[in-house]
DNA sequence: GATTGTGAAAGCGTTCACAGCC
DNA sequence: GGCTGTGAACGCTTTCACAATC
């Protein structure tokens, strides 16, 4: 019952637009734009302005009507609304190609996930210094869970191995999981898994790519979700 | 008007669980399991079985009432569907740590998309060898994509770069391209675009880390989509 | 005049529940 | 008896369209 606007149910869709308008936004900002409607938001994020419209509804009402919505106060709402007021560290199990390049791609830790370690299973990867920090073993992951308060564990590891790095984190008090590897986890209840499969992506591609040959006219119909646009900009 | 299956209008969302479906049916074919009921794969998949009966059944009707899914007849349907009677080569733009991670990644030739090349603007780059090959030149990009009749391309450039790389993905003949640069793209009506951002899947879990805590009882309900199962295989 | 915020309508996707078939 | 295939019901998401507001 605090007096924040917490306890608003985001749809789940809308939830995962957010960051994007977060993205744009902080562009936006940095290319000093004071205000932006819903319907420039909209091009920039590739959606309608209706939409756009409507999920920032859920947040609060921001804008204004006859200008838009501003800026930066439109940044700092939708920041506490995703709860990036504050670092989410993350781990990283399995320092395999996947696991490095995670490690090493600046983007989490600009975006509020710092990693705070990875570790792997393997004694020849120990020591590995990735990033300026050293691979850690697999034993340290308690350890680690607890020196940075990680709630947020990702798993990079082969397919085979993905159940029982789950089952570490869980043990070690990860509560939400980023899972890489091709395989569907076993975890309690309360525990919130996303899942990104890079090859079931490229089939979904191979799918429509098909189709494209086979079929009369799909050109525009039968489009998979995310960001398209005619060159317009 | 081909006498085969095509032409049916399967949902995004059925396109989006076939490649889950057709893994598990190919792990079960290893293991030698001969018949499989929706319930069983529905398990394995992490779905009910009402959707796994929905889902097959755009594809024709192939189970046997009593009995369940013949697994081998049924990777055979799901692999025709999904296009996956040939291979698809890739080509992947922007050889950092990413583009390494992606290249050197088995899981993508294995099922069925080898990469036909890995290309960079970076002069320092090229030459360096990923995975056997070395990185080529930018420039070269239409030749790989003539000389492979690859028809997908892979964008794992910085966002700054993205578009660049897209519009050259396009010029060169690509039709359908797989983005991990946070941007939007713009790109001709007819190219099929897929995004996936990993600093978006982390603000996703991010924001249900946060409601954790602050509503009263969101255990079960607000959840993300993707696998989640109780612990009770 | 411009643009938001939002009910209402339309469109998708999921789940139910059971007839049909082996 | 067991399991599939599917119409119907339900719920979620998108889009429309316009009154409200600056």
């Amino acid at each position: 019952m605090a007096t924040t606007s917490r306890g608003r149910r985001i749809p789940e869709a809308t939830v995962a637009r957010l960051p994007v308008y977060l993205r744009i936004l902080m562009e936006q900002a940095d290319a000093g734009t004071i205000n932006l409607s819903s319907e420039e938001l909209a091009d920039f994020a590739g959606v309608n302005a209706a939409k756009v419209r409507k999920d920032l509804s859920y947040l609060g009402t921001y804008g204004v009507r006859g200008v838009g919505y501003e800026v930066g106060y439109l940044i700092y709402q939708v920041r506490r609304e995703l709860g990036l007021t504050h670092d989410w560290p993350v781990v990283i199990v399995g320092a395999g190609n996947l696991g490095q390049a995670l490690a090493g791609y600046g983007g989490f830790g600009q975006r509020g996930f710092p990693v705070a370690g990875i570790v792997d299973i393997d004694p020849a990867k120990i020591g590995t210094p990735i990033d300026g920090r050293p691979v850690r073993r697999l034993e340290d992951l308690p350890a680690i869970v607890r020196a940075a308060k990680v709630s947020i564990g990702v798993i990079a590891t082969p397919a085979t191995a993905a159940q029982d790095a789950a089952d570490r984190l869980v043990a070690a008090g990860v509560t939400s999981i980023l899972n890489f590897a091709p395989t569907v986890l076993t975890v309690p209840h309360a525990i919130i898994v996303r899942k990104v499969d890079l090859a079931v992506e490229l089939q979904i591609l191979g799918y429509y790519e098909q189709r494209r040959g086979s079929v009369a006219a799909p050109s525009l119909a039968a489009v998979p979700t995310g960001s398209r646009r005619g060159a317009t900009a």
